[in-house]
DNA sequence: GAGTCATTTCGTTAACAATCGAAATTAAGC
DNA sequence: GCTTAATTTCGATTGTTAACGAAATGACTC
């Protein structure tokens, strides 16, 4: 575990500070996926989803991985920040009932890479 | 418990994303207090504690009550909101450490109202 | 190593948030 | 009800953040 000061804090929760940001927690909550297939269920330009990713892994939520050519990204398993470690379990729980969480979430069961991500 | 949608979340967490409303929410661990106290250890406009104290109260982490000629903040007992009554535990027990809010709460333990709050 | 396509970085714009001082409001105590 | 003092609201300024499109980078495939 990582040091746990104020300013870490405020990162941490500076990350959850978004709803953008929250559905992309909660629809990697589904599966890994790659930045395309987010921003096609996202609707926002890919520079931007790319913004958002970068927030959530140096607040320390998900991390990246290299897939072939794409970058798969999934929520941290082993979690090195002490306070991401205790927040993550519990907001799994949450949003479950909000219609919008609930779309994106239906939409990433059935998220094809090789369909969405061509152009 | 009040409704749970993605917007709720948000604004939760954004009360939770500025340094100086953590302070405050630290400070308030220690015991109740009037805005002018906590803008005594703060050191910040009574106008800008003001506002971060609005946005605490607006998310459900705080709740004031007049007491004569003050008006006492103090941290929510009943939490009617079901992420802040999750988080709020969870929170008692972070930046105990940090060196800013242990002598923040050094501060609080011993500020004097009758002593600080006159002009 | 050239082409292709996913991803990231850059530069810009617009919206939002933090801060302050000053003015307005509220309430207590006489 | 007048005075005084605490608190809140208002207006302006400054800094930060979200968003976009375009350009640059990176990596796989041939």
């Amino acid at each position: 575990m990582t040091t746990k000061n104020i300013k870490t804090a405020e990162r941490v929760f500076k990350a959850l500070s978004d709803s953008n940001r929250l559905r992309i927690l909660k629809i990697l909550q589904v599966k890994p996926m790659a930045v395309c297939e987010i921003t096609s269920i996202l609707k926002l330009a890919t520079s931007t989803v790319s913004n958002h990713l970068a927030l959530l892994r140096d607040a320390g939520f998900i991390q990246d991985e290299k897939d072939g050519k794409w970058v798969n990204y999934r929520l941290t398993d082993e979690y090195i920040e002490k306070y991401v470690s205790e927040l993550a379990p519990l907001f799994r729980e949450w949003l479950e009932d909000d219609p919008l969480v609930k779309s994106d979430m239906k939409q990433a069961k059935i998220v094809d890479r090789f369909v969405i991500c061509k152009q």
